[in-house]
DNA sequence: GGGTCCGCGTTGCAAATCGTTACAAACCGT
DNA sequence: ACGGTTTGTAACGATTTGCAACGCGGACCC
């Protein structure tokens, strides 16, 4: 199964807590951050538009993104019952994030208790999204990262709606790279071999699937995608 | 900050837990599993002796370690609020876990409130560790990578109660290896390099650690290591 | 007790992948 | 149109892998 990064759908959820507590719609412009490394921690987001990128960093300026996110998706779960985050979450284009914070979505949670499972289930699925892309890292080669990756940037945009044949990448090649454990050349030269196998047409960030297929056994997954 | 995976002291949440349902003591023989990829989930396990590895399984015949857990960590939380696991956990040693049936526990959530915040936590933790690990892997060398793996055995073994300059390595080359994203014989070269080094004597399984500061330099980190 | 077998770990050498460096072209915002 | 950023390409080199051989040690059998 090819990593797809949770989509819990909150859903009318989302009215439970505003009964609780304002929901802000927080609007980032690209490069900005929802937070940063050291705040303290008291909301969790909820990806309204746009897309955000996670990135965890180390004491001596070590970084690494470890996720994208989309409409739909929840940010900042992980900082639950810390005191303070340890990663950045950094906006890739004007993209909005509704902010629920903590203490009002624990309050809902006594009232509605299925609020109380879909968020432990978002977090279940947090982990299991994560243990993916870690077998994924550590058992793919570089060709067969990008591959893997397209088609699961492809399945989510096939789940909001979108095509999943022709899509626009959001993050740069140096993106990419960190989140693949690759340099951005070795992306680059990944990307235009694919485009020579004729498995896509790959022009700057703009993406045509030609061949699903191809990429799928590239990939070695046999995810549903049309 | 050096990934430790998530020991949340559930201590007498234990308790409450028992109010509600039978919690069975699981002894594992070596190599024996907890569970099973597929299989449907009903319980989660809180490791009371020995030592298990996590693995992730592909279709395809792929697998990776994504993490080693001992005495006080919790297993299988990942698979909440699906129908069937994803992946195996398997003793490494004569190991003996505590099964807790969900249900139990989330009635038991229901009654003591803070049992709930301590599962939030505890998901939330996990998390936090796996984007550790994967910041370490994204960004480290194979020989930076091994030192800072020793660093983390090192400090969970502290936290128990157990030396951290002088310990046992639970398990195989080929399991560290796998959970380092690396070949057994980088491995094995990499232990030898940092005995070489004199930060370490290394003989199979057994360790002692001779020269903390240089492990910690070499791994990026200034984790507390006595 | 002794012998054998098999898995695990180590090491050397050859090969390949990926990273590094360098440079040029395309694109972006001003 | 301009400078800065992003992306693409190529040659080179370093790290990591693959392969093979060997040693060790525990398990099992006789």
């Amino acid at each position: 199964m090819i990593p797809a990064t949770s989509a819990i759908d909150l859903g009318m959820d989302i009215e439970a807590i505003r009964e609780h507590a304002l929901v802000r719609r927080c609007k980032h412009a690209p490069g900005q951050g929802v937070y940063h490394a050291g705040q303290p921690f008291h909301a969790i987001y909820l990806v309204h538009a746009g897309s955000y990128k996670i990135c965890e960093l180390a004491e001596d300026g070590r970084e690494q993104v470890t996720g994208f996110r989309m409409r739909g998706d929840l940010i900042g779960m992980e900082s639950i019952g810390q005191k303070t985050y340890g990663s950045d979450v950094i906006a890739l284009e004007s993209s909005e994030a509704w902010e629920l914070p903590y203490p009002a979505v624990m309050r809902a949670c006594l009232s509605a208790p299925e609020l109380q499972s879909h968020l432990t289930a978002a977090l279940a699925a947090e982990i299991r999204n994560d243990r993916s892309w870690m077998l994924m890292l550590g058992t793919l080669a570089a060709e067969r990262r990008v591959a893997a990756f397209l088609l699961d940037v492809a399945a989510r945009y096939a789940r909001l709606g979108y095509s999943a044949k022709h899509f626009i990448l959001r993050m740069s090649r140096i993106d990419m790279a960190s989140f693949l454990a690759l340099k951005h050349e070795t992306v680059s030269r990944a990307l235009s071999h694919l485009h020579d196998l004729s498995y896509i047409a790959v022009q700057r960030r703009e993406v045509r699937v030609l061949d699903a297929n191809g990429l799928r056994s590239m990939a070695g997954v046999s995810t549903a995608l049309n």
